[in-house]
DNA sequence: GTAAATGCAAAGGTTTTGCACGTTA
DNA sequence: TAACGTGCAAAACCTTTGCATTTAC
């Protein structure tokens, strides 16, 4: 069931926070890539349509987003963060050591969900740690990179 | 085998790397802790013993010890580079959402080193991408901050 | 002695903050 | 209209770079 924009406008207004254009715009990019955005990318791009946008409002925009958990903060070690809309499919990152590409994959053995399950709790009883998410990042090289 | 600073500065050596004061001290420092230090606190720790140490050193043996692969460089979300010496167990960290704390947690069921190769064999041959390291990060709320 | 490493100062890049102005509900 | 959000400028950080000096081998 793929949630579209409408959805999260209204998960914005749900929480008490204003629908404005910025975070329309902010969303409705979020949405549409399948890239894994920085806020400058964002703010350059946004600039386009909405020239008076400000970088700062876009770090925010992000900042609440994060905390109300409709989207992911990354870093793959690059010295920036990195931002992608969460879907409803869990899934990792393949992270290329040489240029930096990063790719998402889906598909997983059934077994990792079970594995991972009993993995967190028995860390959750060793350490008293509630679990809440996982995420798991292969490094490597990729395809054109190893040529 | 748990192998000391000398090994490590044999590694330094064979590669070519001049064993400086400033070295050893990193190092050490690398050895001797159980936590994930960023540079700024290796900086801060070291300068009470050697006063003229400079950030830029410390940042500088940082890359060359990451390029040696002897330490890891992580990022756990607060805005800066944390490193920790290579140990010869793979284990993985959890991360307190809260108040930031990150534990390494080094028990791991048999099955995880077998399911993640199985799911590393499956991912280079459909990206046709070389996996050489992984790492898994819990994220969820420690002991003492859900309390 | 020579190349490599250091430390300082300055620059670079990302992210955050203060504040007056605009906008949403 | 009242609270919230925005955009600008500046600040705050972390990290990197240029360069003259020092150091290890």
């Amino acid at each position: 069931m793929p949630r579209g924009p409408r959805w999260l406008y209204e998960r914005i207004r749900s929480q008490g926070f204003k629908l404005t254009l910025p975070r329309q715009l902010i969303l409705d990019m979020l949405n549409k890539t399948k890239h894994h955005l920085s806020a400058d990318e964002i703010y350059i791009f946004l600039r386009r349509r909405y020239p008076q946008i400000g970088l700062t409002t876009v770090y925010r925009t992000l900042e609440m987003l994060t905390r109300l958990g409709l989207i992911n903060k990354f870093d793959f070690g690059d010295g920036r963060s990195r931002y992608e809309l969460k879907k409803e499919e869990h899934h990792h990152h393949l992270i290329c050591k040489k240029c930096g590409k990063v790719i998402d994959c889906k598909e997983f053995v059934d077994e990792e969900v079970a594995l991972i399950k009993k993995i967190e709790e028995s860390l959750s009883k060793k350490y008293s740690f509630k679990i809440n998410f996982h995420q798991i990042y292969f490094y490597g090289i990729c395809k054109e990179c190893s040529k």
